[in-house]
DNA sequence: ACATATTCTATTTTT
DNA sequence: TAGAATATGT
């Protein structure tokens, strides 16, 4: 098809949004309104109607699936050589890129860790050790103020000058160190992938010509997601040329509460006043009801921009709002429904999906489908990446790329079993920091013996010669293969036979090792990418691919089990950008709908967004449920029924089982029943 | 290694 | 309060 066709399939809204190339361009696309073919045809326009290189464009999403949904649709459309040198990732890959080819501008050394933020949480609570006792609820208020700071571009000194109490000041003593020893372990963090990149790109003026003479065009996905640092990236590239789409929705930004500032819709039309506005407001999804039920509820939340969201498509089925007792008849309300309706429909398991507001309330849910042996899916489990062997394998890798990663170090000096215990460690330590070097190199040093006995040297010694020749391995020849020698050579599998209660559970450890391993190899395998500002093309090393790994950028990897004929359970966050034809939307509650906290903060509008990013989901079937009481703390509640409901149009509701306000329709109906029942008695 | 006792935590979590 | 995660005891 050519660009022209494509072009031809688009309403004069999108059209108009791919044509626009010569200015900064906001597409301010609603629910289903078809933003990702704007963005992929837009790219495919650049390229072979302006003849713009691919490699001068970098579109960017904020999930790899997203990433890699682009990535895929815009390679139909590009053939062969055309799509070379492409740049699609997400924000976090695309920092990586920046770092890793401005290591020296930046004070790194190549083989830099990325920590994640369990390995963040592990420093942070050996800082803090120093001088507080350990509080894992303060840890983890640290680590998100520090988060929050690097989203917000604010180094340490400024947040030492700026605390605003008490707490403050202790946590901002603590960035700094924090900081610093990040630096010493030669490791990023996961927010500093875009931070570094901003602040270099501000501060370094040659830094910031080479990277506008490698991006020309950039496109941004959910562009009301970004965060500070996210858009400061994107204007410091774009500032020059002012060529650049973002596409977003103000009612659909549901993570400010990690940082994200919908209000960056605003700064850039106040930033690039010559700011395109392109509004795609047709949706293709959803019925006529659902999408007024959807505009009606929003038009409670205030906007910048208007936008009312349309469709040719009929009317369709009323909304259901179903009351139940509790929570549990909620449950078997829903899943009982679900196995009716689907053969009512001729549906498919696949095409329902349950969403609500915390994962807690999938439990009963799962008992209720599991009785009625419904197969589904729960997003969100335990990842791949959070379990134990993963963790082991990936402190290995990041080991042998970066020796100076005292975390990785701890986590596996010992692991399998070499007999180094917490005193040897405890000394090791104490030494390393003595002579302001990492754990690793004190190893080597001829000093240690004075601090610790002949034998436990030795063991260490052994260790680091170990990994010091596996590295070797790797330089020599095939890398990968050699980290398989490694494997095998120390016996990890005999040590999980060990360690684990069944041989079957040992097994499927070593599998997700191995798969691991594959991921790698496969990620390295890839074309090289055109990653530096300067023209060398560099092949994809070891050590990109093993940051990458720990970005999780890697494809495939449990696509298995995707296309599965399964009921979709998941939290209203993780349901944004897919829909289904049936949805259920449970616990339309106060205090659980907006949720408590956040009525207690004020921040019912994003609450509000969250129910309207559920309602959105659906195409053609929408069914509210609620609870009328509810377990919470161990006490049963009363619960009344969400302020959202209220805000929906009434005309479009079909109420069930509502005690209070009976609605007229089944008194009615329950009236007939009586007059129908008594005739059948009188004969 | 496994069973039992204890302690902890209850919102969302793209990377 | 319950359920999971962790600690402890046999």
């Amino acid at each position: 098809m050519s660009i022209q066709q494509r072009l031809a399939k688009l309403n004069p809204r999108q059209r108009e949004a791919v044509r626009y190339i010569d200015g900064p361009c906001l597409v301010l696309a609603g629910a289903g309104s078809g933003k990702t073919s704007v963005i992929t045809t837009k790219i495919a326009y650049l390229v072979q109607e302006c003849g713009m290189s691919a490699r001068r464009i970098a579109a960017v999403t904020f999930t790899n699936k997203a990433a890699r949904e682009m990535k895929e649709r815009v390679g139909q459309m590009l053939k062969g050589k055309e799509g070379h040198g492409l740049t699609v990732s997400t924000f976090h890959t695309l920092g990586l890129t920046i770092i890793r080819s401005e290591l020296k501008t930046l004070g790194y050394k190549p083989g830099f860790s990325l920590f994640d933020p369990d390995d963040a949480k592990a420093l942070l609570r050996d800082l803090m050790n120093k001088d507080a006792q350990v509080d894992a609820d303060q840890i983890n208020r640290v680590q998100a103020t520090i988060s929050n700071w690097k989203n917000d571009l604010i180094l340490p000194g400024q947040a030492l000058s700026h605390a605003a109490d008490e707490d403050e000041l202790f946590a901002a003593r603590v960035y700094e160190a924090y900081n610093r020893h990040l630096k010493a372990y030669n490791a990023v963090d996961f927010d500093d992938l875009i931070l570094l990149p901003v602040v270099l790109l501000r501060d370094d003026p040659e830094a910031l010509a080479r990277w506008r003479k490698r991006i020309h065009y950039m496109l941004v996905d959910e562009y009301q997601d970004t965060n500070v640092s996210q858009y400061l990236l994107v204007k410091l590239l774009m500032d020059e040329r002012q060529t650049f789409t973002v596409v977003g929705d103000d009612d659909q930004s549901i993570y400010a509460w990690r940082g994200a500032r919908p209000e960056n819709l605003v700064t850039l039309g106040e930033d690039f006043p010559r700011l395109q506005v392109i509004k795609l407001e047709q949706n293709y999804r959803s019925t006529g009801t659902i999408l007024r039920a959807a505009n009606t509820l929003i038009a409670n939340n205030p906007h910048v921009y208007d936008k009312t969201l349309w469709s040719e498509m009929g009317p369709g089925e009323p909304i259901r709002v179903v009351v139940n007792r509790h929570e549990e008849a909620e449950a078997e309300r829903v899943a009982s429904e679900i196995l009716t309706r689907r053969i009512k429909e001729s549906a498919e398991w696949r095409d329902f999906a349950v969403l609500y507001r915390g994962n807690f309330q999938a439990r009963l849910l799962e008992l209720k489908l599991q009785h009625y042996q419904i197969p589904y899916k729960l997003s969100g489990g335990t990842s791949f990446f959070s379990r134990n062997e993963i963790k082991d394998a990936m402190a290995y890798l990041r080991l042998l790329i970066n020796p100076a990663d005292d975390n990785a170090f701890l986590r596996i000096v010992n692991v399998p079993r070499r007999e180094i215990g917490p005193g040897t460690l405890e000394k090791l330590a104490n030494y390393a920091t003595e002579r302001g070097g990492s754990l690793f190199a004190a190893c080597g040093e001829m000093g240690l013996a004075e601090q610790l006995p002949t034998r436990a040297v030795e063991r260490l010694g052994r260790f680091t010669h170990f990994i010091e020749a596996v590295r070797r391995r790797m330089d020599g020849g095939d890398a990968i293969a050699a980290i398989r020698e490694m494997i095998r050579e120390m016996d990890y599998e005999a040590w999980l036979y060990q360690n684990a209660s069944a041989p079957t559970i040992a097994e499927r450890r070593m599998a997700n090792v191995w798969i691991l391993i594959d991921q790698l190899e496969k990620s390295m395998g890839r074309e090289p990418e055109e990653s530096s500002a300067s023209e060398e093309t560099e092949t994809d090393s070891v050590e990109a691919a093993i940051s990458r790994l720990v970005l999780r950028d890697i494809l495939e990897q449990q696509a298995e089990e995707d296309d599965s004929d399964r009921v979709q359970l998941l939290t209203m966050h993780a349901s944004k950008g897919l829909e289904f034809p049936h949805v259920y939307l449970m616990g339309w509650e106060e205090e659980l709908l907006p949720h408590r906290n956040a009525i207690e903060v004020g921040t019912v509008e994003e609450e509000r967004r969250l129910a309207y990013v559920g309602i959105t989901r659906a195409r053609r079937t929408l069914t509210l449920t609620l609870a009328r009481q509810r377990k919470a703390y161990g006490e049963l509640m009363d619960c009344t029924p969400s302020r959202f409901l209220d805000e929906l149009p009434a005309d479009d509701l079909e109420w069930e089982g509502r005690a209070d306000k009976e609605d007229p329709d089944k008194k009615q109906a329950r009236g007939k029943d009586a007059i129908a029942g008594l005739r059948s008695l009188l004969g």
